[in-house]
DNA sequence: ACATTAAACATAGGATGCTATTCAATGCCC
DNA sequence: GGGCATTGAATAGCATCCTATGTTTAATGT
């Protein structure tokens, strides 16, 4: 017997979109204060300790592409957030690092996006979120090995 | 006793912007043939009957702000997707609706979307995709409600 | 050593999304 | 009816993401 699955049931797909963009709104809203923005996070947290790491290396950890990158460290560096140093072992490269003052404001900036994912998660029991979070990497194998 | 939590059960956010973002990479690659995008889809099903409607209730049904879905229906008034005309009611609106060949590339544009979503869900269980939802559409309301 | 391939960036151009602001038409209130 | 708030769009400006393409430097193979 077919059970009734409404179309939203069959369309999952819309839901990630509507809550990346809102958890995109509403971290860059608290964010600004500090002069930080969501999308910067995955850079500043591959940084934190002090490294230096090329623009490449970045845009794999981010999981963006090249240019996408180069244009957000564009902005970051206007910001004062990193600097590049050229890379002496390869005149084609640049090390990227970040500033004293993202470095300072950093652990702030963290605290800020770990109450927006609590906020997000909120009336979901640990087990609830281990689920989900779960599901969600089933769903992201299957699309990277779709697009392999 | 505390769990060992690893930091994205912690940071749930970010896995919605990659899957949100690689459905629209793959749905965008196999809608391009028809000449339609993900994007579209709310603003293809809210007038797939034949109706016209407002810019305004266009973004009200997408979940999108005004001038996002004024630059969304440009696109696709371009690409001979909609038509305009102007509202004998209220001479600052004008009525959106679908054109002939837009009307009956829709069916195979749907399809093609639903495709996407049975392969991002590939494994995982009827019940599973409804746990999957039901999580997301509790997130979701909390989201609302921050912003609301 | 030199030609070829590969890697790292840069640039161009476009799609989606947002906020802030402005303009025009409508509606409402007294 | 006249003033005022509201509503529907348009515009400007920017952030994030993408693909496609070019350029420079490094690495490799013969």
């Amino acid at each position: 017997m077919p059970v009734d699955f409404t179309a939203e049931t069959h369309m999952p797909g819309h839901y990630f979109s509507r809550i990346a963009r809102a958890m995109a709104r509403i971290g860059d809203s608290r964010l600004k204060p500090l002069g930080f923005a969501t999308a910067q996070l995955p850079v500043l947290t591959a940084l934190r300790d002090g490294s230096a790491r090329s623009q490449g290396e970045l845009a794999r950890w981010a999981k963006v592409e090249q240019p996408t990158m180069a244009q957000l460290l564009a902005r970051m560096e206007r910001g004062g957030i990193v600097r590049r140093e050229p890379d002496p072992r390869d005149r084609r490269s640049s090390l990227v690092s970040l500033t004293e003052e993202a470095r300072a404001k950093l652990p702030a900036g963290r605290k800020v996006l770990e109450e927006g994912n609590r906020d997000a998660t909120a009336g979901l029991s640990e087990a609830e979120v281990a689920t989900l979070v779960g599901l969600m990497q089933r769903v992201l194998a299957n699309l990277d090995a779709l697009e392999a």
